[in-house]
DNA sequence: AATATATATGAACAATTATTCAATTAATCA
DNA sequence: TGATTAATTGAATAATTGTTCATATATATT
């Protein structure tokens, strides 16, 4: 954090990879499209997270009912879900008193099995 | 961070929620995997790493390059790379003082890919 | 050997974040 | 209306993290 605005000099290296960084850039989404995939990864990027969104994977779930399967407060799930939410990874309705919440994306499921099969994958 | 330890009640807001916790829990990979899960999206989760990955899948390239693509310092990259590193996602050879950074992973585009996917479709 | 260059590393600092606790809102039911 | 319950919210706290700065390592060159 706190990145200083500075500019950064080419190396002398070799003078040749002046047509890689060339090539990359070109081929570089913009920084703002990886900025928010940044953004998506870190909501990804925590272990309550990822199992709220695998259990409502399998059913839609009401807050307490989460919270009980996960062995967390009402509250800390809640705050967790509110940034799903942000995210649009889950959506929810009122039932009476109980909100229920559920998936709100159809590939969640398919980079999930992504990312396991990389950690399956490391020696 | 810090959770304690406690039990949490079920809630009788409904008691035939029993039969979905425990479809879910069920359904639910070990603990463990889903941890090591979250581990690799946190580090998914920060826009200088996912921008020298893109970058690595475009091209093979030196540290210095990196830093003067990205215009951050060398130690800014280094310490990232060695992340990216651990996380088994780069791979690098040395070739006299340079040292070359390449991808180590064949997953890592189409993660990416299907992330995007889910950012466009935002409303 | 001495110098220069590419990279790595460790400590420090600022910023971010996940959970807890207490309080509030919203709906139900007596 | 008052009590109960499910969920949300905001502040506080502890832990984590990304960058910087200074320094160390490794290779090449003179």
């Amino acid at each position: 954090m706190a990145k200083k605005d500075q500019m950064i000099e080419k190396c002398d290296c070799d003078v040749i990879h002046d047509d890689i960084v060339e090539q990359v850039k070109e081929k570089m989404p913009e920084e703002e499209l990886l900025y928010d995939l940044a953004e998506l990864f870190k909501v990804f990027g925590d272990s309550t997270r990822i199992k709220i969104l695998w259990a409502l994977d399998t059913a839609e779930m009401c807050v307490c009912d989460i919270a009980y399967l996960l062995n967390m407060t009402q509250s800390a799930i809640s705050h967790q879900l509110r940034v799903l939410k942000q995210a649009k990874l889950v959506k929810n309705r009122r039932e009476g008193k109980v909100i229920f919440y559920s998936l709100d994306d159809e590939h969640i499921k398919q980079i999930f099995e992504l990312g396991l099969v990389h950690i399956s994958e490391e020696e």
